[in-house]
DNA sequence: CTTTAATTTTATCCTTTGGTAAAATATATC
DNA sequence: GATATATTTTACCAAAGGATAAAATTAAAG
């Protein structure tokens, strides 16, 4: 089970793009994209081992062989369902900006992250469900990539402490306990309908959802 | 894949206690237990359908039928794990008391929480797994026993609020922005991993997660 | 000890699943 | 419209996976 090999994420490997091979015609575009759909919606129900060929080609309405046709393995298609998470969900942390405010930036940053929560619940939970799996193809991401980043963004949030601009508060358990709440609301979001009937969906949710957030860890991190 | 049926959760099937045959027998006991752990285990790993019965007996260190000897199947071996979990993850919410002082009150309830992820992280998986997937098998639990629960509980802060002893927060967002924050630290630990090289199994580190959780926290919901 | 009941092992079954081969069909290009 | 290329379908396969049957072994009771 070493699913785990050649993920120089990010970056699509996407070989042959002005060689040889004409890719990307209407067709090849509009299945690629059906199939990326209806697997993160299974990926994320079932977890990679869980997810069957099967149920994403018929989700995706064409038979196994055709989807194989467009992804030559389901680790390929894993792969290529993590690469378009692992992009939107990372790009909203590389913005903070220690020249602005604290206030602003942490504001803006748990905007986009419950905004993706709202967008791309589905993307959210295979996510979600890879970490929780121990990061099998991920890992060595996260390993690299993830904490280098993490680790300058906390540097700028340890500038604002600095500064005095921001009460006393360690950097990594600060994003990490934004990415938990904003998270939360997509990948628990069963529970959330079972006990209030709600979803992200709901735009007045949404919004009464974002400034509860925001007030209580404004509040809570702010001189 | 009608997964759920006869799951009048909490409370074990249990029948023939003081009936004809006689259960209970040390090695019985002994099994069952190590087949739980093992499950419990692979299923955090993989979920429900990606785990698989051959992992599950391996782990244990014994064959697959012997391991079906004692639960008839990979479902009843499943319930059995979500039954284990969910009483212990109920069981700190229902002892919120309003006759105490929130500051009190919470600051306990956050601590059993985090607590809960450092003692059963692997539990804890097996649940969110369970929630992420969309609940197929506690559906109904969520829907009726925690639902109520949380409306009881929800009455207790609105209390405190009205009391003036805490801000005006929305009792259900702050009962998930706790269970979102503490959970994290068992659900995502490979991530925590990742950036710190620390878990909650460092005593240290626990500590300082605990605390910090609860200074940002309290401070955001208290007067 | 023997007898009876509980536990474990071995052999096996049927279905599902990831994946392939090759034929058939559609699409594009000249 | 003929030819080459891209796409889809049909028919399979081998391995894995949940489950059962029945034989073999071990433990308990008298």
């Amino acid at each position: 089970m070493t699913l785990n090999q050649g993920f120089p994420l990010p970056a699509e490997p996407d070989a042959d793009r002005a060689s040889g091979k004409r890719r990307d015609s209407r067709i090849q575009v509009r299945n690629r994209e059906k199939i990326l759909d209806a697997a993160t919606e299974i990926f994320s129900m079932y977890g990679y081992r869980g997810a069957t060929l099967d149920q994403i080609a018929e989700k995706a309405a064409m038979s196994k062989p055709n989807l194989l046709y467009y992804f030559s393995s389901k680790q390929e298609l894993y792969l290529a369902v993590l690469r378009d998470i692992l992009e939107i969900w990372l790009q909203p942390l590389k913005e903070l900006d220690e020249r602005e405010s604290p206030e602003r930036e942490i504001s803006a940053y748990i905007d986009q992250k419950i905004r993706f929560s709202q967008l791309y619940p589905t993307a959210s939970r295979v996510f979600a469900n890879e970490i929780v799996a121990g990061a099998p193809i991920l890992k060595p991401v996260l390993d690299s990539y993830l904490r280098d980043i993490v680790k300058k963004k906390a540097r700028v949030i340890r500038k604002w402490v600095k500064r005095g601009e921001l009460a006393d508060v360690d950097p990594y358990h600060l994003i990490m306990m934004i990415w938990a709440v904003t998270q939360h609301y997509a990948d628990f979001a069963v529970q959330i309908d079972s006990l209030l009937g709600k979803s992200l969906d709901d735009e007045k949710f949404y919004n009464q959802t974002r400034k509860h957030i925001k007030r209580i860890l404004m509040r809570g991190i702010l001189k």
